[in-house]
DNA sequence: TGTCACGCTGTAAGCGCTTCCAGCTCTGAT
DNA sequence: ATCAGAGCTGGAAGCGCTTACAGCGTGACA
């Protein structure tokens, strides 16, 4: 900074001194200016410029016993799906008034002391995505603090947000279905937050309503890594039973690999991973086997083929997460979960057609 | 939360007395534990932890006079590139014991005042990406607080962090003018920040050095939409041409499209609309046009053909920011710009040859 | 046995705000 | 002319912590 380090950083004592008034009368100033009169208004509010002067957030909150600042605790942020809900929520948090301090816990390594520093900071506290082995701390934090969970596994007495993922799951499911698939296996782990396993449970509604037996399920994170070893170990499978078919018929051949013909994944770097590696093989997707995602990624649209997939309004969830954790810091009550809708997404890696474009002329 | 709201919030005044110990020493124990008796500070830790005690930050920072909270204001986030520009900002801060505090700042509207806000609660704060209208701004709270700027266009006075760019792009541009290209377009808008201009700069050289003059250059947002409004654009043209060339020779067809053979685009979503639409209307990708983008998105290299690209490692510039602005809290001088490498990814969108993948057997 | 140093602890003075309360100055009604 | 009340302002008491500074008991040493 250009001098801010000489120069004694201006207090609230300065500015009243310059501007020859009080401190309440600054204080007055600056949290209702209706109270003070115009021409004193004036002169603290000069005084205050000229001073640069900018008010100690501490001291306020210490005074009035109120950080105005949520915190939110996220994974390791990286795909656009966090990003969107932490956009979503620090917007609604500003027009409230409230800072957001943001904390990144790595699941891995608990460091729980970052989140005393956190609580120690905020009003409340807004636990997003990623579930399981945090809901100790969630809990913990619950007791202390004005509590939200938001796209993750709910926690008792916490109120909590998701994307609707079960109706979704069910009936993307039912349009493979639709699409002949028989064989329609599932990419996602379980536990690792009832997200998942909400679109699990739809996934095996939609079989046992067409009397289908769930296929295999791969249990894997969902990350681009998780997609290529799946993709790897279909082509070991096929490559396995061709071999053993050699000569014999390859009628199991026209479409399907490795006993399935379609899988549901739980995001869609998965999926864009496992199609990239299989296409790649030469497996023809969505011919042989129709893949989905989950999110509806920007690019999504943009790969061959098209990904299907579901979109969520994860913005609009981070806002109705803020929105309620202001309130319960105002002392409202807990309610009951918020779900916000999630759409399917059809493009044409689940064995639609394409969109007919104007070809050039 | 369960309790609470009822209970009121214990203070080290509660532990104090709980523990049987003064405040001074409550406060000893969670600062340097060092400094008090090893019985004592099992009382103390005792004590804490059974009224679920929680140091309040506030209080703390005003007795110091130090936060221990870093600001970041970044645009609306969305892509990837902000988001690992934060997580690495975070991870670095959060090793040093340092909070982030987040700030959005649309553009559009300066919202000044939850800048105040802001700085009233950290000891420094970030400037990321974007640049232009919010030089001000930065020249503003650099006089006031330690200040940073990182990935944007740099101001006076104020510590610069950013990938390198020019050398890159000239690289880019000279790896197109390898393949053939002599129409080299560009897209991006330049003043929107020295980023691009730099970019910019370097594809000029290369042209220069090969002796070719720049072509076409299209002054656009890098966005999605703008993609599209481009490639529009493009096959407008190009139908123009061959219904005035009609029963002409075609001569200019094989490669090329309105007067271009390659694109440089500012980024990954600007290529990918472009590359997509093109694509879409029959037009061949790289064959007629090369395009590329900027940031190595992860899908980059799902889509096809591949995007080449250049890859940033954006998590280790936000993690130098955070590190050199804790420095310059703690009294370091400031010092001159830092920038990170810069890698040239090559796929297949510049014309490249795709990389043989083992087949299905 | 006295002295001193050392380790540990408590006292108390802030840090920069907010806000209750009281007091002052006008205005308009009586 | 008097007084009630409205409108503004200042005094002062905290908010929950840190951190000199001083005091205490203890053991080492002379």
């Amino acid at each position: 900074m250009a001098n801010g380090a000489s120069s004694p950083v201006p207090t609230i004592y300065q500015v009243a001194e310059r501007a020859g008034v009080s401190i309440a009368t600054v204080s007055r100033a600056f949290s209702d200016p209706s109270k003070v009169a115009p021409r004193t208004l004036d002169a603290v509010l000069e005084a205050a410029r000229v001073l640069r002067y900018v008010p100690a957030a501490a001291a306020r909150a210490l005074a009035v016993r109120r950080s105005k600042a949520l915190g939110v605790v996220l994974p390791h942020i990286d795909g656009p799906y966090y990003a969107e809900l932490l956009v979503g929520f620090e917007v609604a948090a500003s027009e409230l008034g409230l800072s957001v301090v943001l904390a990144l816990l790595n699941p891995q390594e608990p460091r729980h002391l970052s989140v005393l520093d956190l609580l120690g900071r905020v009003d409340g506290v807004a636990f997003m995505a990623r579930s399981g082995a945090q809901d100790d701390t969630v809990r913990q934090v619950a007791d202390v603090r004005p509590t939200v969970s938001v796209a993750r596994g709910q926690v008792e007495g916490v109120d909590a947000f998701y994307a609707e993922n079960r109706a979704a799951a069910r009936q993307l499911t039912e349009h493979l279905i639709e699409h002949g698939r028989r064989r329609i296996g599932f990419v996602g782990r379980l536990e690792e937050g009832s997200d998942i396993g909400q679109r699990h449970v739809g996934y095996l509604e939609a079989l046992e309503e067409a009397g289908l037996a769930p296929a295999e399920r791969f249990e894997k994170d969902p990350v681009e890594a998780s997609g290529l070893e799946i993709a790897e170990m279909l082509l070991a499978v096929e490559r396995e039973r061709n071999d053993a078919d050699a000569g014999a018929a390859g009628a199991d051949d026209a479409t399907g690999i490795a006993g399935l013909d379609a899988l549901v994944c739980g995001n869609d770097e998965l999926a864009m991973a496992i199609i990239s590696r299989l296409t790649a093989a030469g497996v023809d997707v969505p011919g042989r086997l129709a893949v989905t995602g989950w999110d509806d990624t920007v690019t999504a649209r943009y790969l061959t083929p098209g990904l299907t997939t579901v979109r969520q309004d994860v913005a609009e969830l981070g806002a109705l997460a803020a929105q309620r954790l202001a309130a319960l810091i105002d002392g409202d009550t807990s309610q009951s979960p918020v779900t916000v809708d999630s759409n399917v997404v059809l493009r044409q890696s689940c064995g639609c057609a394409p969109d007919p474009v104007p070809a050039l002329a």
